[in-house]
DNA sequence: TCTAACCTTAGATATATTCTAAATGCATGA
DNA sequence: TCATGCATTTAGAATATATCTAAGGTTAGA
C-alpha cells in the first residue's frame, strides 16, 4: 500500500483514496482489463467510486506512465480491403493508418514462443510520417 | 461495377444492391474506415440504407474473406501496467492476452520504411495458447 | 412463376467512453 | 490550525461503436 502511494507520487499523481484503490489493481494485474472491468473490480472495496473518476485515472496513469493502453481487442475495429499479409504504421499526429508491405520489416521468432501456437502476426508501429 | 458482382459471388455473397455499394467503397478505399463512417459514405448514394446492413455486411465481408477487421485504433483499450518494450499474443479461444518479453522476437527494418519516423512498435500474435 | 431461404429496415439495446456541473477534498501559505 | 484555491469526485447525460429484434421485402433456383 504504501508501496504504491510513493509510486503515484513520484510519478507527480496527487494521491487520494480512489486512486489508491485503483492502483492496487491495476499496477499488478495480468488480466489486461477495459476500464470498466476496473470499475466493477474496484467497487467491491469501494462501492460508491463512480465510473468517470475510474476513467479519468486510468487516463491519468497512462499519461503520467504508470500503465499502458492498448487498442489490440474488443469493441472498435476499422476495415481494410488488403487481405494480404502486410503490417502497420499509424501517424500519431493525424490518426491516418497506412499499410506497410509484408516485406518492409522481417520478424524472428527468438525464444521463448514454445508455448504458443501462433497462427499469424502483424507489426504496428507507431510515429510520425515524414513529408516528402 | 461487374467486377465487384462477380468478386461477391465468387466470395459465396449472395448479391443485393446495399451490398454492392459497400462493396463499392470498402474494397477500394486506403481510409481504414469505422462501420458507421462506412455507412455515412454509403448513405451519400443510398440513403435509405440502415446501419444494421453495414455492420451484417461488413461483418459478412471479413467472414468471406473480402476485408480484414483491425482493431488497433479507436474507442476500446485494455490497460497493462507492463510499460517496458513487450509484445502481445492473443489466444483466440479464450481472448486472453499474454505479455511476450521483448526478447522473444526479433524485428527489423528492411526496406520501404524510409518516409515513416517509428517511435515504438510491437509485434501482435494471435493463435492458440498450448496445453502444457 | 413459386417459394424457401435469405436480406433489409427502424428502432431498441448493449457496450465502451467522455462530458457536464455541482459538491467535495487536498495541499499550501498565513 | 485554518482559510483559500485548485484539483478531484460524483451522478447522470451525452457520444461513439456495435448488436439485436421482429416485421416486411428480395433473391436464386426449381
Amino acid at each position: 500500500m504504501m508501496n504504491q502511494i510513493k509510486r503515484l507520487r513520484d510519478h507527480g499523481v496527487l494521491v487520494t483514496p480512489q486512486r489508491i484503490a485503483i492502483a492496487e489493481y491495476i499496477l499488478k494485474t495480468k488480466a489486461h482489463p477495459h476500464a470498466d472491468a476496473v470499475w466493477v473490480h474496484v467497487r467491491r472495496r469501494h462501492p460508491t467510486i463512480s465510473r468517470a473518476t475510474v476513467y479519468n485515472t486510468l487516463n491519468l496513469f497512462v499519461e503520467k506512465g504508470l500503465v499502458k493502453a492498448q487498442p489490440i481487442t474488443g469493441g472498435a475495429v476499422i476495415f481494410d480491403p488488403n487481405v494480404r499479409r502486410h503490417h502497420h504504421f499509424i501517424d500519431e499526429k493525424s490518426g491516418i493508418i497506412y499499410d506497410l508491405p509484408w516485406e518492409a520489416v522481417k520478424v524472428t521468432a527468438e525464444r521463448g514462443l514454445s508455448g504458443f501456437e501462433v497462427r499469424e502476426y502483424q507489426v504496428v508501429l507507431r510515429g510520425r510520417r515524414r513529408r516528402r
